[in-house]
Formats: C-alpha cells, sequence, structure tokens
DNA sequence: CATATATTTCGATACATGTCGAACTATCAA
DNA sequence: TTGATAGTTCGACATGTATCGAAATATATG
C-alpha cells in the first residue's frame, strides 16, 4: 500500500492538476528545461536566459492575462519561483520539486 | 527548451489530469504500490494480491458508480490495466508508465 | 510628469468535472 | 431460474476551469 499520508496525497493532486492543462505543461517544461539553478548553464537572469511572463507566453497564442493566470496556479502549486526584476518578473523552477516528482514515480517500482 | 511534441505534452497533460483528483490518485498509488507486475510478489491476483474495482473503493468514502468512474479516467489515460476474471475486474499498473513518469521529471535535470 | 512596457485583477462566458442515486448488465452459485 | 455480488451507464446538479477583454498597477525612461 502507499505509504503517503492524506495531505500529501492532496499535495501532489494539487502538483498534478497545475500540470493538467497543456499550456501550462508547455510553459513548466519550458522552464524546466532552460531555467533550473544548478543545471549547466540555465539560469543567468543577468545572461538573459531565464524567463519572464511574457517569454513564456510568446509561441503560446494566449493573451497576457491568461499567461498571468497560469503562472498563479504554477506558483500556487509549489512549481516554480518568482522575483520580480525591474519590469519583467524572472520564473524558474526549483530542482528539488523536479527531484520529489521524479521519486514519486520511481519509489512504487523500487520496492 | 522542451523537445516534446505537441502530441507528447498533450498526452502527459492528459496523465496529469487523471492523477489530478486525490481520490483517483489514491486509487492509482494503491495499484502502483501493490499491483505492478515485475515488482516483487506484488501482482497475482490467484493469491489475491492484485485489486479490483471494489478494492480501490473501499477505504474512500465514494459509491461504486463513482469509483467507476475513476477508474475509467485513469484507464483512459493509460494509467492502469483492467482484465476481467469472473465477477472481478483485476487492475493493475503497467510498470513502462511508471518509469515514463520517472523520466520525464528527470530529463531537465539530466541536461 | 507623460508615456511605454510588463504584469495583474476582475467580470463574463462557455465548458469540464466530481459526485450521487437509480436503473442496468455480467457473472457466479444454489 | 432465482438471487447475490460486482461493475457500468445515465441523468442531474453543483462546482471548478480556461479563456478573453477591459481596466488597473508597477516600473522604467524621456
Amino acid at each position: 500500500m502507499s505509504n503517503y499520508q492524506n495531505d500529501q496525497i492532496k499535495h501532489f493532486a494539487d502538483v498534478f492538476k497545475a500540470l493538467s492543462n497543456p499550456n501550462r505543461l508547455r510553459m513548466f517544461l519550458h522552464l524546466a528545461t532552460c531555467c533550473v539553478p544548478g543545471t549547466v548553464g540555465s539560469f543567468d537572469a543577468e545572461a538573459g536566459v531565464s524567463a519572464c511572463v511574457g517569454d513564456l507566453g510568446r509561441d503560446l497564442q494566449i493573451v497576457p492575462s491568461t499567461v498571468s493566470h497560469h503562472i498563479k496556479e504554477l506558483h500556487r502549486a509549489g512549481l516554480i519561483r518568482m522575483e520580480r526584476r525591474g519590469q519583467k518578473i524572472e520564473c524558474w523552477v526549483d530542482p528539488v520539486i523536479l527531484r520529489d516528482l521524479a521519486r514519486f514515480f520511481e519509489e512504487p517500482l523500487a520496492k
């Protein structure tokens, strides 16, 4: 049986809900593959390699207010971090969440 | 940037949607931790170690029709497999999907 | 200050979801 | 064949979600 407690289940369900919208999943992947601090040459706002809200909406065919809404959801679920830098708001993924999620699916196999 | 194509994104979004409901996630974890063929001593319907629809609904406080609905969603998303055995319908998790999902979150870190 | 850029908030709308209960189908066993 | 057990299907209802556009806020710059 699963070892997860009720709160953890609800937390992960919430995380998966945040990733259940294709546009939101695209944004998350964009950040996860470009903007994870610790990943080689990926997070460097000075060098322009991180992503701001506007970057994430580009190529996505949705208006800024919708992008903002989606980013709020990702942030609420604890999937991304944000910090204002001048006019822009930089977003990135904490690698810890990626490891947690990978382990979530690996654990049942490891038993 | 992400290497996933549109169809793959939609597929994963669909998988996460299936896992975004706490009750459904509980059912999936139940199966993933007890009923994965290949996992030591876990999948043996004869020995009564697999789970049928009724087993999955027990302890969950929802009526059978709702359980059935949730299982259909998990199946539709490709997360579980089902097979009738007499009156009962046995469910289990294909370990391949667990590996795919683990890799989905590991990949960005490995780069 | 006035204007431009970046983002958020709000209200509206159309659509999807979770749950229930009642009625139905499938299988087994007497 | 009758009844019991296991699941599914259907319709209803309340709630949640994705998206838009308009208006508001924050920051930088002339």
